[in-house]
DNA sequence: TTCCGGTCTCGAAACGTTTCGATACCCGTG
DNA sequence: CACGGGTATCGAAACGTTTCGAGACCGGAA
């Protein structure tokens, strides 16, 4: 590839000048710029980043960390961050932790070795006290989604809440009997869910049934599962069955339904069934999912947002911004896996 | 962050110690190398990824262009790179082109000044000859997948083929009236589908009607209009009616399976449906998608592996590496969305 | 004519590594 | 004791940029 030389050489000019004149910047005669310019053109000149970024001290890539590629919750805050670092004239480095924090822990490394500018961590294994202070080198900002209790600058999703929606959206809707499949402990998004799910029933002084509460692993193989153990292995009658299901995730969800249309239980007539995430396939699944839709494409986007403008007031995370928290709201989509409000 | 200068002055010993002492290959007194170690360890020291590739004149980055983040087909794919390439040691830099062809040169270049070492082009909106040619600058090495046109290495799998199958499952499991939904007119992987699936019909002596063709855009929601388009503004009687359809992918499929359901119409029994590409979600879909499945995590580590390769061997794209194709094979899975043999 | 200010251009240093040739030292051999 | 050969260490150059201070040139004012 061409270097600076090459081009200052074939323009008849210093290197100093050549590199002035490319990006606009100092003083240049018109005439000597557009010379270089031609001679960039004509050598196909493409600036070394690398180079670049050695006397700059800074690099125009920001790390995402992510637990699953192969996780839908993940895709669209992948767009949205990509879109808004791409619309920046960042380019995206991309690590998958497969939910080990090993993983996440070399993978960090590795970003901070490539001199990231910044880096968003969405989703670990771990919400690990000890794992956190790792990663608190302060050399390098850093964005998280949804580990608000990390002391990291985070945009989140208020879980509890959402969780609580869902139960509140089957209780109204006729449903007393509200099963749990909640998603894998020590997961805060998980334990969250699972707490509003509890005070959601506590609040209509509903108590339910540990039988009807099951653990999954946020797969739709493990909603699947989960629903097939509900049903078949846990010795309940027509009359303990639970009439609603809060799954902790959409795919969750959509594995339960499968379970239910394979035992022959009609959603939502004898079980209704919501979901959180919010994911398009929920769309597409028999019946379609009701679910508490978070604002996947925004949360990527904001965390983006967030992380440049970090950046570019230049440094570390400073202590003071430490405590920095966007709060973006859920909706309920109500779709036909959950009865009607009118048919309670 | 610490520099190797600071190790050095730390240990008390040169840069150049210091430098071979850290990665274990020159000789080294074992208690220098102890030294020199403990200094790095205390400082927290991580070599500088950019002025080691400056001087080395090579990264362990590769890019990795997709068109759509956000389309299941490449998450598998995605995985599959991301996999052996963090095993490889090297870092993954992803963009997103969105379908668009100058979103693809500029993420080109930018890959370039990030100076790669190379880089997969998974998947974009156009197959036109010209934009390829702008892509062989020859100075790094590339691996497509999917482009077999393109004069490119590639990883792919033959979709002539692959609609065959889905097409000759349905003739076989008695379907004598087959309709398709093809992938967007310009894509490569729609026109092969599309070309066998004709071809299989001819085989067979079918011939199709026209009504019974259309065009969808891979999205469900584009399938979803397909399938509502044919079923209520063709004009089409009980008899004219398809009793089978293939669609150009997966995601088409999913979303004629819900207007298919909407519309009241059963299937397998009035009509059987069979996509391809193999996503997940194929199976939790009503019901579960018969599906001609991609290797996708295969091709996503096959791609990565003949990068790597060509990258170790030094040196841009050579001629006679040019021709170098990788074939996978697909299989058909059978499930619910077809009738089963025995029913013909 | 001299000097000043401004505009344009240049050379050199710096960024953090790796690499290569040179140097210093030690041990064993002749 | 001198010498050769190996081993351990070092200094300097190089990678492709940006940046900064200095220099060259020009026109106009004194």
């Amino acid at each position: 590839m061409a270097t600076i030389k090459d081009v200052a050489k074939l323009a008849g000019v210093s290197v100093s000048t050549a590199s002035v004149a490319l990006r606009g910047k100092g003083p240049v005669s018109e005439a000597t710029r557009r010379r270089v310019i031609e001679a960039a053109r004509a050598l196909d000149y493409q600036p070394n980043a690398i180079a670049r970024s050695l006397v700059t001290r800074r690099t125009r890539t920001v790390g995402l960390l992510l637990s699953d590629l192969t996780d839908p919750y993940f895709h669209e805050i992948a767009k949205g961050v990509e879109a808004v670092l791409s619309r920046a004239g960042y380019a995206l480095i991309l690590a998958d932790t497969d939910r080990s924090p090993e993983k996440e822990l070399r993978a960090y490394e590795i970003f901070r070795s490539q001199q990231v500018a910044g880096m968003i961590l969405a989703g670990s294994g771990t919400e690990d006290e000890a794992h956190f202070e790792q990663l608190e080198k302060r050399d390098v900002p850093i964005v998280t989604l949804g580990r608000h209790r990390s002391g990291l600058p985070c945009v989140a999703v208020d879980n509890v809440q959402a969780a609580k929606t869902a139960a509140q959206h089957l209780i109204e809707t006729g449903c007393r009997r509200i099963g749990l499949i909640a998603g894998p402990p020590g997961l805060l998004a998980a334990e969250e869910r699972r707490e509003g799910y509890l005070a959601a029933l506590a609040e209509h002084g509903l108590s339910p049934d540990p039988r009807w509460m099951l653990v999954g692993d946020f797969t739709p193989a493990g909603g699947y599962r989960a629903a097939m153990e509900l049903f078949t292995a846990r010795g309940l009658d027509r009359h303990d069955r639970p009439d609603g299901l809060v799954a902790g995730n959409d795919q969750m969800a959509i594995g339960a339904l499968k379970a239910l249309r394979e035992l022959g239980i009609r959603v939502p007539e004898e079980i209704a069934v919501v979901g959180i995430g919010g994911i398009p396939t929920g769309e597409y699944v028999e019946p379609p999912l009701t679910t508490v839709a978070l604002p996947l494409k925004t949360m990527g986007e904001a965390a983006a947002q967030m992380l440049l403008c970090r950046i570019e007031r230049g440094g570390g995370s400073l202590p003071e911004q430490h405590e920095e928290h966007i709060w973006l709201e859920t909706t309920l989509l109500v779709r036909s896996s959950t009865r009607a409000r009118s048919a309670r």
